[in-house]
DNA sequence: CAGAATCCGGAAGGATACTG
DNA sequence: CAGTATCCTTCCGGATTCTG
């Protein structure tokens, strides 16, 4: 059976075609600071160094496992900076490095256009639930 | 029992926070543009208007449904127009609409960034895996 | 204090078949 | 051609408990 439907092509594709999806940056990037708590915290470690437990009060929504994971995350993508002081008890900060404030400009420009379009999405947001169908 | 725990206060808390978190602009805009396809989406059709068919074929990674959804998403939110042309059969365009086009500038500040540090996330990576434990 | 480990429900994402 | 509809699996995120 040499037959080539839509979906086996689909299936063919899909091998190579994750390849180029994550060898592409642009994709690597948004998957890194699409998660859910990725920009608050680079938002607040924008203000400066924080304590892990400043973190949690702060960022008082994201549950602990989150946090640590996205702290994590980010510390293995070389983002922010993780510095153990020991004492009794110990202390842990969290930094931008500078890599991580590299990244703040880029945020800017988002925030930027977001700011200034938002309600052109609320409003076709809304027409577009509220047509008839 | 008046006691407050660090987990009450979490979860006092995160109604507020959701509030604001969802009420960010950027987040609203991560959230619209960190769906897995809209990326590679919008790429596509930066190039010009392409018809459903054309994008199952390009896009070939994405399920059929995803890709449906994704658009559906774009549709709503304002920064793609889908056009229907009554014939036989049916014919479907999409297009960026001037919103969507506005966007452009900002994927294209974040591509820069992400290729010109892609690097140094990678080694960052690879140090943070292989260092000792 | 700063986390690691574990369990769990629900949503996201995907495969397949059917329709105007 | 351009989608729905349906079913199924994976995995994200949260609650809870334990540790150095």
């Amino acid at each position: 059976m040499t037959t080539r439907t839509a979906a086996h092509r689909r299936v063919d594709g899909r091998d190579s075609y994750q390849a180029r999806f994550t060898a592409c940056p642009v994709n690597r990037l948004i998957d890194r600071i699409g998660d859910k708590w990725v920009a608050v915290l680079l938002n607040e470690l924008a203000e400066g160094p924080r304590r892990y437990g400043d973190l949690t009060r702060t960022i008082a929504g994201a549950s602990q496992k989150m946090l640590t994971e996205t702290l994590r995350h980010l510390e293995r993508d070389g983002l922010i900076s993780r510095t153990v002081t020991p004492a009794v008890p110990v202390r842990v900060d969290y930094a931008l490095t500078d890599l991580g404030r590299s990244l703040l400009p880029v945020i800017e420009v988002m925030k930027q256009w977001a700011e200034e379009n938002i309600d052109q999405i609320d409003s076709a947001r809304e027409a577009y639930d509220t047509r008839d169908r």
